[in-house]
DNA sequence: ATACATGCAAACACTTTGCAGCACA
DNA sequence: TGTGCTGCAAAGTGTTTGCATGTAT
């Protein structure tokens, strides 16, 4: 693995999504940071996200439909999304590593890891949702 | 729902579609109707994917990490995808419609859907990365 | 001292949209 | 005949990259 080294950036990347508990996206993190060092550039979040991911420090979350996500938290788990306010919620339950052995034919593909997303709708915009129907 | 018409357009995407068995992206739906049917704009395929998927006549495939897919098979399966080449096969496995209720706690989340996208390294793929080694 | 990292801007891939003309029902 | 649809180009997102400079080791 190449070498890689410990920046301000860096520090403040790993910091801030630890800090953060929504699964930032890129920019969500970006904008944070940007609050107490100004001078960063997004570039370098981008950047670093990728590096930090590789080295497993933090979860890239590939999002379908939308700007990809990141957690500090690097267990396997799941997630939900919102598909109205498109906020990402951590699910609690339990992770199924061997899922794949429900696989008929796996047609010589070598399965390495799996993403389960739950879609639909949160209950805060759920009520929203009602409160514009009075 | 709003009233959709037939054009030749809509039906070169469900013919077009149904022939091709890759799950194709929009531009590689746009590349093949082009074909046939050069007066064709990208802007249309795109649009027409997306009345037609909300009929119900074809299915949205949400791709994290990259294009979209579209299928016109469009009972609910899963889909795997490789990390090297990028296509995307059908699984044959069961679908879980109740596989939500291993949630725990929902926190007042509505789930409506669920994706399951598997990966990991196609034959093809593992093949010609052995001849590579040799 | 030597690479790796940064900031900036430009490029990139994918998708959506505004608009004027076209064609299905 | 009317309104939904088309082609085109431009704009919009999210992300990556080239380059000159900066900085950790």
């Amino acid at each position: 693995m190449k070498k890689t080294r410990k920046t301000i950036q860096k520090n403040l990347v790993l910091a801030t999504l630890a800090d953060m508990k929504n699964h930032p996206t890129a920019d969500q993190l970006f904008t944070e940071i940007q609050k107490k060092y100004p001078s960063l550039s997004k570039a370098t979040v981008y950047r670093n996200l990728k590096i930090l991911a590789g080295q497993g420090r933090l979860k890239h979350i590939e999002m379908p439909d939308s700007a990809d996500r990141f957690d500090h938290f690097t267990d396997n788990h799941y997630h939900m999304k919102c598909t109205v306010c498109s906020k990402v919620y951590d699910v609690d339950m339990p992770y199924f590593d061997k899922i794949s052995e429900f696989i008929k034919d796996t047609k010589g593909f070598d399965i390495e890891t799996h993403d389960l997303v739950f879609k639909g709708i949160c209950g805060e915009c759920r009520n929203k949702n009602k409160q514009r129907r009075n």
